[in-house]
DNA sequence: AGGCCCATGTAATCTGTTACATGATTCC
DNA sequence: GGAATCATGTAACAGATTACATGGGCCT
């Protein structure tokens, strides 16, 4: 039941739409939590009925009208209760891990090729993730930020994603490179 | 449905029972996987009657009897399709992160309650993983191990686990520390 | 005597994904 | 003219978790 303080947490910064949300927890970009659209407009549905969160219905020209959300004070509550308890183990599920997991069964061809579109993958998002914390700390430095900033769990948050994200793309980098080496049946430092 | 190709790349080194299967997909060990065994032993049903793995009967004394499976030759085949289509992007789902996400509005004790929680659990994945790396190499470098040696495709799955968990070593020291010196309104480097 | 290891499952529930549905506006 | 953006949902299905169930052997 963490999609909810997931929702939560994300809306501490600010009103936000069930579209905006979404954008927010969507694959490329999300640096806590991932989830579909659907799940999200389901949970705020909830989350409102809950009185976790409140809504305002906003009207617009030339749009559709839209809800924003911003937490109650039991909402706040909720999360701080969520925090007193340890949170749950995280996990590894990752196709590309099962795929190289059977390395040793496989053609290598395909196995390259996948890799090689994950690290491209990885590389967006470090680059992403880079400039996202740049932004968040504007001109101070990232010691300077993080002592007296205000709203550095965010910062926290994405500085774990650029971290997970550039192990990401060194592994593939460097597994591609071994399969490859190992494919031509050579030595790596060859041409 | 990639549970499936895990527990098929799972059975690659050799037969193994459910119940064996459960200990390698378990929290505490899985480096390239995670599911409960209840979720393993539907899908070993599945996987048989689908031919994709066979299973034999072992008679024991003194405790229950087993059944060991192992992948067969459509088994294998289904495993090469899978890797020849792109692997779903991996994303973050994790408790913790949405706890610090929320740092900001929160009271920090909790929290690095958490942080030091999860440090120490990523600290024994960390021993356990060297130590699981050190035994698959053998005597030979890592080097040597990966440019000749069989199987290697274990050996990747759990470097990147060990890459992740000591990621997540250090992101909790750090943040736990900030979020301590912070607490006590003063410098990090003070004592 | 109590608890853990071996060994395998069923059933109920919760969570997450995929497909379908609508409709105006703005950008190329 | 076609695609993307804004904006919100319903419904069906697949995947994962939790609770329940059983039972002998081994160790302290």
């Amino acid at each position: 039941m963490a999609l909810r303080h997931a929702v939560l947490a994300a809306l501490l910064d600010g009103e936000l739409s069930g579209y905006r949300l979404a954008k927010a927890f969507d694959l490329g970009v999300a640096n806590f939590w991932h989830a579909q659209p659907q799940q999200l407009y389901a949970e705020l549905t909830r989350l409102e009925r809950d009185g976790l969160i409140a809504g305002r219905e906003v009207v617009q020209e030339n749009r559709p009208n839209k809800r924003l959300f911003r937490v109650t004070a039991p909402g706040l509550a909720e999360l701080e209760r969520f925090t007193s308890a340890p949170a749950k183990p995280s996990f590894i599920r990752d196709d590309l891990l099962v795929q190289v997991q059977a390395a040793d069964h496989l053609a290598p061809g395909p196995l390259i090729q996948r890799l090689t579109e994950r690290a491209g993958f990885a590389r967006a998002k470090v680059a992403l993730f880079e400039e996202l914390l740049r932004t968040m700390r504007g001109g101070r430095t990232e010691e300077e930020f993080l002592r007296h900033g205000t709203r550095v769990g965010p910062y926290l948050t994405c500085s774990r994603g650029l971290a997970f994200e550039r192990g990401n793309l060194d592994w593939c980098e460097r597994t591609a490179a071994l399969l490859r080496a190992r494919a031509s049946g050579g030595d790596p430092e060859a041409p």
